[in-house]
DNA sequence: AAGTCCTGGTTTTTT
DNA sequence: ACCAGGACTT
């Protein structure tokens, strides 16, 4: 259990307000205050009533927030627990928390400085007993929420083929954001998922209310129902929280929203920051209008705007401004720069999708290199941002086979990996043995040859006893209902889960050494050991790093809580390596030179944001556009490619409609816009490269015949394969793909390439497997199930 | 109960 | 093209 030291203090007599003399004195020696613009220091000093600090990209906006908060400490305004400091993600908080720390000398303190779903957990968790809760609920990731869902499904005789629980799952969800408890849901959603989702929603609270758990949802959910329902718990916390600070407040859904205004009704004392241009989130329940509407929320606050950018250069800035001013309902603000104009935004035409990848590989090689008339740049430096994350595929493969080092951010983050949930299933059960859902994903991991029977014979003795899945198993084994081998395997289970259990209690061994022993005892150590897939080292290798992350806690249960909060992966950033990432993983970060590949129209925008949500949803894929070019602090290169492969077809594309919005005065044309093949149902042999065939009106156009670009080799060159080649073919291609099923392609000694490890040399064929020997650690592997693609050593494929 | 074949779906992602 | 989950087979 969590302690509340840190805010025992709450019902202690407010404190005492310093007069304003001792307010002036304690502010002018204020170092925070030093090298503030004169907008952030207005954001920072109007203390009294509401405000929005609208904040464009790059200006400074976590600096001015955390001195705010530094700010009300030092003239004593509030003591660091009577200030609400809300973030969406852990590293926003973590970032705050350690800029506070380093401006006002406390290390600690700020309790209420955290994540929405952190400190709600903490609120939860003192009055969980008001929604029907025990304080020891459990929070439940998706796949329990999955697994509970189509059980729930499976029972209403609905056919889950039509109506999966995933598309339930995200219903819900939507409800939950809009914080509509099962009975507040409006009939105009009656039809909703078969005319049954209220019902299932319903039921889905029951069952979670029987599990003494929540999922993420109901985490603000709660807490807003509580407020809504108990007045004297509200107004405890009005009174406490003297200011309470909101970053990212375009992106708060209307449950957010709600739990703010409640609690911001007591002092009045809110500071909202945002950028209406850079809401990003739409679909998963972030409300814009939330930030479009804060005025009239909150009379008399008082609006103060960021707009002088520390980040990007002229052109770039001008580049981003001219592409969001095409949308609509925007509040407005005008970025500038004291800084140089820099290089104008580039864009670049190219063939195919795997062009493109190779052209940016080279561009990033000769940044490196520092030619371009710009200074020499690291890997670390550049970064390519992608819509979807399967673009990121294209540059994998280039980048690997010219041995340019990469980091992919973003994919399965550490927590959601399959044997890490399986470890943190076996932890609870141990911890707790009324975990139905632990037990459940675990009951047949390893496998311990108990199918589907076996486990339904378990819920059906462990529901007719009222009891939990694990004592319905006790009783099952006992009974004899379970035969066989499995039925020995599941007494061993059984057994082992009550000496963990015990084990636990007496504390006779660290619950480091604990975790180790259960997670071999149960088997499934062993279980990947024995795995001869090549993902099985790395998942080892995941399975000792969470042993480790439990040293940093005090027990078991302690890490169990924290862990289901914190979704973070740590990124190693030592490396010299360019990163890959999806607009949406780069809102907040910012790089030296920005590469923005895939600007055609249907993949950005997204055909299916459009088709789903109309100009609303074009608009949203506009202010990603922003995000992108914003990233960027010197150089910012837009590209598009004329042919590519969608889910294995070619299909020919139209250049993004945001190219037409950038102003072509910021904006250096490598080759014309408009490049296409052939236009729509041409797309085939021999598609025409030629401006003048496109029928584009872009402004660009008549810029790039300026600078006499159509006469350029690189457009020729372009020209004269669109010529050559059919579009359903690889453009030159010397990897060869070699299925591993065809061993016998390969004799011992040859070369190869492969698209995780590098080159290597063939040292045996066993059958349909290779070993091979890798150049890169030296050390041998045995590869099979994979692609492996010949390559000479002396002739790498370009 | 476990291994193999087939089908459908494929934007973005935090907590 | 590629993956995951479910139906189908052993």
């Amino acid at each position: 259990m969590s302690s509340f030291s840190d805010d025992d203090a709450f019902e202690a007599a407010a404190a005492p307000q310093p007069s304003l003399s001792q307010q002036a004195m304690q502010a002018r020696g204020a170092p925070y205050l030093d090298g503030l613009n004169v907008a952030q220091r207005e954001a920072v000093e109007t203390l009294d009533g509401p405000v929005l600090m609208l904040a464009g990209a790059g200006t400074g906006k976590t600096k001015a927030l955390t001195c705010r908060i530094a700010h009300l400490l030092g003239t004593g305004r509030a003591r660091p627990n009577e200030i609400l400091a809300v973030t969406f993600t852990n590293k926003a908080a973590r970032e705050m928390k350690s800029r506070v720390a380093a401006l006002t000398g406390h290390v600690e303190g700020m309790p209420w400085l955290g994540t929405f779903h952190a400190i709600c957990v903490k609120l939860l968790r003192r009055h969980a007993e008001l929604v029907g809760l025990k304080s020891n609920f459990t929070i439940l990731d998706t796949d329990d929420q999955l697994r509970l869902l189509k059980q729930l499904i499976a029972a209403s005789n609905i056919d889950d083929k039509r109506w999966p629980a995933r598309m339930l799952a995200g219903i819900i969800d939507g409800w939950k954001n809009k914080a509509w408890t099962p009975a507040q849901v409006p009939v105009g959603e009656a039809s909703a998922f078969d005319g049954k989702g209220v019902a299932l929603y319903s039921a889905y609270q029951q069952r979670l209310k029987d599990l003494n758990a929540c999922d993420f949802g109901d985490l603000l959910l709660h807490m807003v129902t509580i407020f809504q329902t108990h007045e004297d718990v509200l107004a405890q916390y009005q009174r406490w929280f003297r200011y309470i600070l909101v970053d990212e407040y375009q992106d708060t859904n209307v449950a957010q929203y709600l739990w703010l205004r409640l609690l911001a009704q007591g002092h009045k004392n809110i500071c909202c920051v945002g950028d209406d241009d850079q809401s990003i989130y739409g679909w998963r329940g972030a409300e814009v209008g939330n930030i479009l509407r804060f005025e009239k929320d909150f009379p008399g606050a008082h609006v103060v705007r960021l707009e002088q950018n520390y980040r990007s250069t002229g052109h770039i800035l001008g580049a981003a401004a001219g592409v969001i001013a095409a949308n609509k309902g925007r509040l407005g603000k005008t970025l500038f720069t004291e800084g140089e104009d820099g290089d104008q935004v580039r864009l670049i035409g190219h063939w195919d999708g795997e062009e493109e990848a190779r052209w940016i590989g080279e561009e990033i090689e000769s940044m490196q290199r520092g030619t371009r008339g710009n200074a020499a740049l690291p890997l670390n430096a550049m970064a390519i941002l992608v819509r979807a994350s399967h673009q990121m595929r294209a540059f994998e493969d280039r980048f690997l086979t010219i041995g340019l080092p990469y980091r992919v951010i973003g994919g399965p983050r550490f927590y959601e990996r399959m044997e890490i949930r399986d470890a943190m299933a076996y932890f609870r059960l141990a911890v707790s043995h009324d975990d139905d859902l632990a037990f459940e994903r675990i009951v047949n991991t390893p496998k311990r040859g108990l199918g589907d029977k076996a486990v339904q014979t378990i819920q059906t003795t462990a529901r007719s006893n009222g009891v939990s899945l694990v004592e319905g198993a006790r009783l099952a084994v006992e009974g004899g209902l379970i035969k066989g081998k499995g039925g020995k395997a599941l007494a061993e289970l059984v057994q082992r889960l009550d000496r963990w259990h015990r084990q636990l209690r007496e504390e006779a061994d660290t619950h480091v050494e604990m975790a180790e022993m259960i997670l071999d005892e149960s088997g499934y150590t062993g279980f990947w050991q024995n795995d001869k897939t090549p993902e099985a080292p790395g998942r080892l290798e995941n399975l000792k790093e969470l042993v480790k992350a439990l040293e940093n806690f005090e027990n078991l249960q302690g890490f169990l809580e924290h862990v289901s909060l914190i979704m973070d992966n740590a990124q190693e950033e030592e490396d010299d390596k360019v990163t890959i990432m999806t607009l949406h993983a780069a809102k907040g970060l910012e790089f030296p030179a920005v590469f923005l590949p895939g600007w055609e129209d249907g993949l950005f925008p997204s055909q299916r944001s459009m088709d789903e949500s109309g100009l609303k949803g074009l608009e949203e894929e506009r202010r990603l556009a922003y995000v992108g070019i914003t990233r960027a602090e010197k150089l910012c290169t837009i590209s598009f490619a004329a042919n590519r492969r969608v889910y294995g077809q070619w299909q020919s594309q139209m250049p993004s409609r945001f190219i037409d919005e950038l102003p072509s005065e910021h904006v250096e044309v490598l080759t014309p816009p408009g490049l296409y093949g052939g236009g729509y149902g041409a797309a085939g042999m021999g598609a025409e490269a030629n401006p003048a065939s496109m029928g584009m009106t872009s402004n660009l156009h008549q810029k790039a015949a300026d600078a006499n670009v159509y006469n350029s080799p690189g457009w020729r060159r372009l020209q004269a394969r669109s010529q050559q080649r059919p579009v359903s073919q690889p453009l030159e291609s010397r990897t060869m793909v070699i299925d591993m099923t065809a061993t016998s392609s390969f004799t011992t000694g040859d070369r190869v390439f492969h698209q995780k490890f590098g080159y290597g040399e063939v040292m045996e064929i066993e059958g349909d497997k290779l070993v091979i020997e890798f150049d890169k650690a030296g050390e041998k592997k045995v590869v099979a199930k994979f692609v492996v693609s010949a390559a000479a050593a002396d002739d790498v494929p370009f």
